[in-house]
DNA sequence: TCACAATGATACGGAACCGAAACGGTCGCG
DNA sequence: CGCGACCGTTTCGGTTCCGTATCATTGTGA
């Protein structure tokens, strides 16, 4: 059985972890640079540049300063395709799971505490 | 009973709605500007700069700039205070409100996808 | 009345991001 | 070998957003 949501439900829970990302992060990550995360790390490898580009329906520049980004708060890393070494490998850090295990977190909790 | 959602249920939501976000959109609201706007339309009115301000935890200036961007984009509408002429008082639009029913729409398709 | 507090807006310098175009390194194929 | 295609990155100019500080307007209370 499919999870229902009703229209109070759905906006509620994206207001709550919205206002919750907002007010806690320092530098919280472009709605972009989460939905590039998440590709990555909820989606089965291998992922590359171009892959990414074309699932998000954006230029490659701009995966590539995401992944610029990310990888230096740890969130993922690159590593060279030995097979095709034209390609990029995005590869899963602990950092990301990590961080991706909170943002779980979050709207699970949020959920939670949801009027019904 | 409340909403209970496991942990994979709870990034995949995330993961697709952020996904159908940046895909459709040719401009989509920062993360901060999706927050005031929920703020202003699922909390019993009246919202304030200063209110929005201390809600979100951020500074006077980042209301204001978002209000003028929401604002352009007729998303939302400011109106001065008769009582308290400092006071700005935030109003909802009917193009606003389309905005957000749009959202709640996305998240309920896509919550009604997620394997269980 | 008159200093002072409060509110929202603005100025300013800096940082991040964007799209388009160009670039270097790599592969495939005749 | 040589040439074109492919991949990721970089460059460029421009836009947007940010935080701090300051401003104009309005209310408050001695």
């Amino acid at each position: 059985m499919p999870l229902e949501l009703n229209p109070s439900q759905a906006l509620g829970l994206w207001h709550a972890v919205s206002l919750s990302q907002v007010r806690s992060e320092a530098h919280d990550l472009t709605l972009r640079q989460m939905a590039i995360l998440l590709q990555i790390y909820l989606v089965p490898p291998p992922h590359t540049v171009r892959g990414l580009a074309a699932t998000l329906n954006v230029t490659k520049p701009v995966i590539t300063r995401a992944l610029d980004t990310m990888g230096a708060m740890g969130l993922v890393d690159r590593v060279r395709d030995d097979q095709d070494r034209r390609n990029v490998i995005i590869k899963r850090t602990v950092a990301g799971a990590l961080y991706l295990e909170k943002l779980g977190d979050v709207v699970i909790a949020e959920a939670r505490q949801l009027p019904y």
